[in-house]
DNA sequence: ATAGCTGCAAATGCTTTGCAAGGCC
DNA sequence: GGCCTTGCAAAGCATTTGCAGCTAT
């Protein structure tokens, strides 16, 4: 099993939604998709690429973490001012988010059901239901 | 009924939670709780009060904002990356948030009720839960 | 060849902070 | 008077952008 290889399953990702497979791209989306579902910022995964010696600028992670957005491949959770976090999972479901920790956790029970969702206002039809379910610690 | 006496739900307000009634969260009091449920973020607040002839200044709006919401006479909703919007309605309620207009629309009915909330993870409790129902133009 | 990417550094936008001057009890 | 507040300007962060150089097709 050659190095090549390897790229193989990130290579037809970025294909399938016409991005191309360029160096930066081909790591992000391993280090992203090839270990379950995960949430990340870019600030992280900027960490996670230097680690791993992909050398890539934030600009890049940010661009790329939009495209993979745009393109469906992640989904943007926004829970905290001044901070994007960036879901591998998107798939419907909700979160769970530790206040202190600033933790991200799945709920793949699906709590809200379609069924409950309130009309919208007129003229606008929904576009995605967030449901965030913040804890702390027990005191 | 002079001036005087305009103030003084705000004036109770303030004197309710602990914080000096001054001039400036006496005239910040006034322009969000006494026009009904309002979202505003700090930017807005601050040009209604310029528009009011009241001078503050933005980091007076930020500091009154979080004091105000420690005190819980506001929540804090988060929507987009790097904007916070602040709800004076501060019961158990959820948001219709207009993508394109950046608009936050109050839905008192409750969608989720307490009994479908999933267990938090051990060792932690609920404090809140945020549900936004994103929503755009028909095309 | 060329349209699309990348990376740097600078710019942006919102929010916070440090600290001197001012206001409330 | 003394402590809390305010305001300005500067700093702080996360994120975005402009643009010259590089790269996949």
């Amino acid at each position: 099993m050659g190095q090549t290889r390897t790229y193989t399953r990130a290579l037809e990702q970025l294909r399938s939604v016409g991005l191309r497979p360029t160096r930066q791209r081909l790591a992000l989306a391993k280090l992203l998709f090839e270990q379950g579902d995960r949430h990340v910022t870019a600030e992280q995964l900027h960490g996670e690429a230097t680690d791993a010696l992909v050398k890539v600028s934030l600009a890049t992670i940010y661009n790329t973490l939009h495209q993979f957005v745009d393109a469906g491949l992640l989904r943007e959770v926004v829970v905290e001012p001044g901070r994007s976090y960036f879901d591998t999972n998107t798939g419907d479901h909700h979160h769970f988010f530790h206040e202190s920790q600033g933790d991200l956790i799945d709920i793949n029970d699906n709590v809200l059901e379609r069924a409950n969702i309130p009309t919208p206002p007129d003229g606008t039809r929904v576009s995605r239901v967030d449901v965030v379910i913040r804890v702390r610690d027990e005191e």
